[in-house]
DNA sequence: TGCATATTCAACCATTTGGTTGACGAACAA
DNA sequence: TTGTTCGTCAACCAAATGGTTGAATATGCA
């Protein structure tokens, strides 16, 4: 389902939560792997991967013990898309272009 | 100058910046114009706009009493470059795109 | 001069954020 | 069963965020 741009854009706002993405970019990671390069608690981690799945950014999937992390890119896409209508079609009435999106999104 | 990632996504994370921001891609406004249609006190405003301005998504100039805000265009796309470096977005409906902006345009 | 307008500053407040630690439950392995 | 690994939960903390109000500053105008 469609997330707001508040969540989506306030979880990339964090440093640690792109560095999480542009990691699963390469391959579906379980937690703690995720968590291996970073220097901080695993709980911390576990946090950030929490607000990047409620943003939409990622899912997780249980198995057994593991709980898989895997890029969900609709997301993304979606304010990929808000932010490059910046400048490209100024004349656009953006209410309307986000509930054009949203709509489009969700499908 | 290229602002970092943290404060472009930062600031674009609350809706009150990102409809300052839509209002500012109609033209240049002062302060007090911007804050005019919020429902909260102009220094909150005001606040907006230096996080704004800090991640250079806007930029300010006074011109005598009255400070005019414009939109930086440059630091959004900055933003947007790098989230197209996740680059596995399927295409947007690109039909149902051109009769989304055909419909707005005639309007 | 004296007053109104435009904007910010300073102090304050409640909530959120990003981190910690220790305890916990669930799943595997011996 | 016993122990180990995976991950979250709960409580706590410091700092940042988003808002308020009232005072201050700076410009323009009569």
């Amino acid at each position: 389902m469609s997330q707001s741009l508040d969540a989506t854009f306030a979880a990339l706002a964090d440093p640690t939560r792109r560095a999480i993405l542009s990691m699963l970019l390469e391959d579906d990671m379980a937690v703690t792997d995720v968590a291996e390069p970073f220097e901080m608690s695993l709980a911390a981690v576990s946090k950030h991967l929490v607000v990047l799945t409620k943003a939409g950014l990622i899912s997780q999937e249980k198995r057994g013990r593991v709980k898989w992390c895997k890029i969900e890119p609709n997301t993304m896409k979606e304010a990929s898309v808000w932010m490059q209508s910046f400048g490209q079609f100024e004349e656009l009435d953006m209410d309307a272009f986000e509930r054009f999106l949203e709509a489009e999104l969700a499908g």
